[in-house]
DNA sequence: GTGGTCTAGACCACG
DNA sequence: GTGGTCTAGACCACT
């Protein structure tokens, strides 16, 4: 379910962090389910705890997710500001690489033209 | 004319190979014209040559430039190829993002609305 | 009637203390009244009974109640010190946070508005 | 400088944060100062550098500091979004108090009486 | 069993 | 030398 890609030079905790993130927007993980345990996970991924726990801190720190000493980690149920802000980081993001294209030159509607047959 | 971000996460020789990059694609280099020799770039910048060194080999490697022995660093006439990966590179980025997006409820019309009002 | 609140990072045997605790000073339970069983708390909040147990012995170790072997847990009815002890943990507590608002350029008279308005 | 209360239940990485952060509020570190390297921190306080640099991750978070590899982690200069997030937090902190202080029986007048004599 | 903190020690990228 | 990632292993609090 979680595949890790040791090639990509992004760190593994960051890559769970986008996977489980992307569930849970697409609705794969529904409020207040709870996620696999660290241990469980490590175990599964053959990657230490402590990285799976970093992984997990930061979701907690996004306000994806909620976690609970003793009983585990749950998906938080108030994720929409995570949402719009990720969201609003994609469109810079477009914003930025359409901007250098331009500036090798290819005009905008190239641009969109590509969006539009994918 | 190069400046370089400090709080830019971004490594500093990165930063320089993006930035004489796109100087080379808009023509500020013209082909075969000199770039400033590693040890003047270092000093007017306060950048450990080191550095700059490996900016400049980045470019070589990329075919962006050329090095003759003991006279300096040269423009390539040809990087056609080069700046054709990059683009394509561009593209995928931008497709990318526009699918991360459509999982995140964003139609792709918005994204087109996004880059047209920019 | 006691409500445990499970995305609350504090744990459930500390908000059981609080609440039940709160609930005495308000004298929802009177002197001398008996607790709701361990037995039966734990069914009721489906809650693990080593959980309510835990909370019970704060409890007594507060001086908040006192428990008869083989009767049951009791309201004490002499918690007076227990309350001026929380009062003054709560004085301490604001005074610290006030200090903490004036280090960071809050006035003390705004600090009184906050509590004036609310 | 740095002092670490090991008797404090909060963790060490967390008592370092708080530290930090009210000394750049204060303006003990400037905008763009180098704070003390994570080793460096780390023998001063006989601390594990993983701890320290746990500290330093969460003031990056919050966008109080800025990171380069290589160079150093450096005082952010806006920081003034992360200052009224906290004014924020402490205004609600106190007025829950008094709350809790108006159960026990305390008036808002005391409660006022206390802030305006300390 | 759960999550969370801390230590020790290694390796990497960067300057 | 700098910060950042990862592993291994220990200990704690909570259920």
């Amino acid at each position: 379910m979680f595949s890790i890609d040791y090639k990509n030079p992004m760190p593994i905790y960051e890559q769970l962090v986008e996977k489980i993130e992307s569930f849970i927007f697409q609705g794969v993980f529904k409020a207040d389910e709870q996620l696999p345990s660290v241990r469980q996970l490590a175990m599964d991924l053959s990657i230490n705890p402590n990285t799976i726990q970093k992984a997990y801190s930061m979701l907690d720190a996004k306000g994806m997710t909620y976690s609970v000493k003793g009983r585990g980690i749950f998906v938080s149920s108030d994720y929409q500001k995570a949402k719009d802000t990720r969201i609003q980081v994609i469109k810079e993001d477009i914003l930025d690489l359409t901007k250098q294209a331009e500036s090798l030159g290819v005009t905008r509607t190239q641009v969109i033209n590509w969006i539009d047959e994918y």
